[in-house]
RNA sequence: GGCGCGCUCGUCUAGAGGCCUAGGACACAGCCCUCUCAAGGCUGGUACACGGGUUCGAAUCCCGUGCGCGCUGCCA
């Protein structure tokens, strides 16, 4: 019977969460849920930098963006606090004089070091395996420092102090750490406590194989959320950085990735960051998303563009014809405005096309007399009667259609131009091919 | 430099000695569908880093070389 898991976050507060970052809060979360274990967020704000709430306040919004609530730490209190590193002093000073009382710290020019046993020190690691690590020759491995002249903590030593003290039994971090494991090992063993299992994840990279840093296009969580990417996908394809469910499947619900991930599935090679199979990712979830939810996704940004649409209901239908074209929640208005705005304007090169062409203008007012004589208005009838006009004149069905959409939408792409104009409605659509007409015959 | 980890299509990966003339996905190209753009369907390309072993047989095991990355800090 192995106790619940416990496993953390420790994120510092740099002003934002990195990518990395998150898919190492995301395993986190995976191995709680996975298990019905507990997810703790615990913050790393050590040394000068003090407590800044705006920085902490970046990793909280990129955590609760993507869906990864943690059940214990900061913002949410629990029987370990406190959990943010500045508030701990005390807990440091206690388990410095563990160490002190056992002659394992020495003081070197104002600063506090431990004494390595000068032992092989073995880690255990559920991704990498058992890695003997040699500590015997200070040359290559000095004593760490574990308390600056200022009085200010190292992270080795808190960050194991703490592990400790908050009961954690799987330490799932990036792979950037396999190397100070072994001196973690021994704080432990010198504290006298069993080390927690460790699982370190392959790092993510550049497309060009280089290490992600913050100026990095897509290295920031908040880069995602501007720009309109479904917090679901790009959840899912973190997902698929260094795991993956091994049966080709790559689209998948949280929940199922909850039931299957294992530890042990994890890559050991670094994964290099492919935006390109992000974006697609997140052009398949909203394709697959029901209406309402797209909807409560594209408000904002229809907001933020100023398109006044009146009520929710109202915004609706556009959005159900829309909702297939698009891939970033930034092109929504772009894609609704004409809508919404009967001053929509004209696309230069669709208007060279389409209207500027021999003939384009006279269609425009035959297709006009025949939509007024229409007695059905809609998407069928409408395409019949297209269709039939078409035949009458011997045309081809585009030679019609494209005229038409960009009389009425100013645009050359877009939805079905059928359910776009039945939507429009007859008035708005008439009115619409006698401006163009007008506009663009003198 | 030392130590550690890694190395399958451009990218993410499947593969745990024979099922691999290496599978899937993204991207790319072509075709189909079609009112546009997408979506969808189909087709295509020069991937097991290299060299030695072990074995009847290796992408899979072992050794070396190379390359990449990480750690080596009074950064985290």
């Amino acid at each position: 019977m192995s106790s619940p898991v416990r496993v953390r976050f420790a994120p510092s507060p740099t002003g934002f969460l990195h990518v990395g970052g998150a898919r190492t809060a995301l395993f986190n979360w995976l191995h709680a849920r996975h298990t019905g274990g507990t997810f703790v967020l615990r913050i790393e704000d050590t040394d000068r930098e003090r407590h800044n709430e705006e920085a902490v306040r970046a990793i909280y919004d990129g955590l609760h963006w993507l869906g990864l609530d943690w059940d214990e730490g900061a913002e949410k209190g629990g029987d370990y606090g406190p959990y943010y590193q500045s508030e701990r002093a005390p807990v440091y000073e206690r388990y410095l004089k563990i160490l002190q009382d056992k002659d394992m710290i020495y003081e070197d020019a104002g600063a506090l070091r431990f004494r390595s046993p000068r032992e092989t020190v073995t880690v255990h690691d559920e991704v990498c395996g058992s890695i003997p690590f040699d500590l015997s020759n200070p040359g290559t491995h000095p004593d760490m420092t574990v308390r600056r002249p200022d009085g200010s903590w190292i992270f080795h030593f808190v960050n194991v102090v703490d592990d400790i003290e908050m009961k954690i039994t799987h330490v799932i971090r990036g792979e950037d750490h396999l190397s100070n494991t072994p001196k973690h090992v021994e704080l432990y063993q010198a504290f006298g406590v069993e080390p927690p299992k460790f699982a370190h994840l392959p790092l993510i990279l550049n497309p060009d194989g280089s290490k992600m840093s913050k100026r990095d296009t897509g290295a920031s969580v908040q880069s995602y959320i501007e720009q309109g990417y479904a917090p679901e996908a790009v959840r899912n394809y973190l997902c698929l950085l260094g795991w993956s469910p091994k049966d080709n499947r790559e689209i998948l619900p949280i929940e199922e990735i909850i039931n299957i991930f294992e530890l042990k599935n994890i890559n050991r090679r670094s994964a290099g960051f492919d935006l390109d199979k992000c974006f697609w990712m997140n052009g398949q979830y909203l394709l697959q998303m029901p209406l309402e939810r797209f909807a409560d996704f594209s408000i904002p940004f229809i907001d933020q563009a100023g398109i006044n649409y009146g009520t929710r209901e109202a915004l609706l239908p556009a959005l159900a014809l829309v909702k297939e074209k698009v891939k970033h929640l930034t092109d929504v208005p772009a894609w609704i405005e004409f809508f919404f705005n009967d001053d929509y304007a004209y696309d230069q090169a669709s208007v060279e096309k389409a209207l500027r062409a021999d003939g384009a203008l006279e269609r425009l007012h035959v297709i006009g007399d025949c939509l007024t004589r229409l007695e059905l208005w809609t998407a069928e009838s409408l395409e019949s009667a297209f269709k039939a006009l078409a035949t009458t004149l011997g045309l081809k069905t585009a030679a019609l259609v494209h005229p038409a959409r960009v009389a009425a939408t100013g645009r050359s792409v877009g939805p079905s131009l059928y359910h776009l104009l039945e939507l429009l409605g007859r008035d708005r659509v008439l009115k619409r091919l006698t401006r163009t007409r007008e506009k663009f015959t003198a």
